[in-house]
DNA sequence: CTCAGTCGGTACGGTAACGCACATTAGGTA
DNA sequence: TACCTAATGTGCGTTACCGTACCGACTGAG
């Protein structure tokens, strides 16, 4: 069995956030998993056995219509664990967790991971109580800047801006997948995701090649995405950084002077 | 001043679902304020000083971008808490929080929030820990759920979601508010808020006038929207319910054939 | 009452994305 | 090798929504 703190693989953040302490307190209990594309970690109304907490597999969490038309909500790699509906006291979400980048994960028993939340350290909660929470309140600002996405911005900038937050959570370039799937995730057409990735391949940014994507200028890409990526990556990052209250993030897109600045709410202005 | 309590004004569902004694303790930390229409709560950067249970008032949580559009992520009124990230840990969250329904709240200082948050229950954490994590986990559908509509729904369907998730929040029948705002926070036209708006009212469900909407057919409204306003309300009543560990919903919409269902990725029917 | 400003209704050309149909090509398999 | 299927590319009519412009009507202030 291989062992991804040896083999470079990268670790998952949350883990890797704890104290050496807690970390060795957890590690017995968790169990290294290989995850293959299209392997479903829980369907809707599933109560979790497990928590998995990614470490180089890509799970996103997605919503299947009644017309079996589908969306993203968001993505979890190794920054983050698949599973909050457990610590959040829900037991369940009304969504799907499927498998979209095959790779390895980390696994812990829902019981274990629950009693690991609860415990106390000294007077307060515990790190990984905080670590979890302050993880869910960044999965709270992706799913809401896919929500503005969807409303305001174009097939092609949202293509860029997923292509990046993959990229974000891969070891390496490339990414494993077709364009029949990102169109799933988009929750778009198949030919308008053909249509967006030719267009960033005529511009150099991309190569793709029979369900591979091989991202050749990220800051291109960068530049080609709407604001939503960055302040789900600032945020992010404020939120993984910063120990206990976290300092502006240095990315302030939001004082312009749009709707509903002060007193009143019609004042809009384009 | 008023006491809503004594008024029958409804009252906030998280601090109704604190035993006796624990609110008997919260209860004279609590300030009673009026909110008016437009009052911007927090702003994307500001540390929150104070955490706000509505009553009758309804707080929308909403992304401005840089051009000035605009796109509600969230609404909470009655059933919630405006300043989650106290809690989960974040300090700021990087949208803004505007009164869009005018009246009351209570208001808790954050830092005693916090202290109330942290207290251990036992050996485990208290009530309010477990009430506000659970709200925020039907937060998180609803930010979600408003996603999915935003990708896929009609603006007449986001409507009659809209209006019926505002209705659930209020005292009456009557929403005042213009269809200039609604376009705001749906993030569509105003133009395209009248056209629904016009269809619903020939429809007989709907009466218009200057700035107040009247509801006249909820039922009616029902039949017209999408699943997305069933999926957020059952999984709210779902997790407001559950002392514990959630039954599950009667209303189960996921367990159709659509993408991604067992091992495929790519198995989709329409 | 008068007037100004807000709010809502209507129209029209433009366009991003859709639904559908079909051609092409790459890669694995027999 | 030949074949078959999955993956991608392309075209075309349709449509929901956009941007803009303009107008009528209601309301509240003076």
């Amino acid at each position: 069995m291989i062992d991804p703190h040896n083999h470079n693989l990268g670790r998952n953040h949350i883990l890797d956030s704890l104290s050496a302490t807690e970390y060795n307190h957890l590690s017995p209990l968790l169990e290294l998993v290989a995850l293959s594309l299209g392997e479903v970690i829980y369907e809707p109304v599933d109560e979790l056995r497990y928590a998995y907490f990614p470490i180089t597999c890509i799970v996103s969490m997605l919503y299947v219509m009644e017309s079996g038309a589908s969306a993203e909500i968001a993505m979890v790699g190794k920054d983050g664990i698949i599973g909050v509906s457990l610590f959040m006291g829900g037991g369940t979400m009304p969504n799907r967790a499927v498998v979209r980048s095959a790779g390895y994960a980390y696994r812990l028993r829902a019981e274990l991971l629950l009693q690991e939340f609860n415990r106390a350290g000294g007077c307060r909660n515990g790190a990984l109580h905080e670590l979890l929470l302050r993880y869910t309140q960044g999965l709270i600002t992706q799913i809401a800047q896919t929500s503005v996405c969807n409303r305001h911005h174009f097939v092609d900038q949202q293509l860029c801006r997923w292509l990046l937050s993959s990229l974000d959570r891969l070891p390496s370039n490339e990414l494993i997948i077709t364009q029949e799937l990102i169109s799933n995730m988009l929750g778009v057409r198949r030919e308008g995701v053909t249509e967006a990735a030719r267009k960033l391949q005529q511009a150099g940014l991309i190569d793709c090649h029979r369900g591979r994507i091989t991202v050749l200028d990220r800051p291109g890409l960068e530049a080609r995405t709407c604001e939503c990526y960055h302040v789900v990556k600032t945020e992010h990052d404020r939120l993984r950084l910063s120990p206990r209250h976290a300092q502006l993030p240095s990315y302030i897109p939001l004082y312009k002077d749009g709707l509903v600045r002060s007193e009143s709410l019609s004042n809009r202005q384009a």
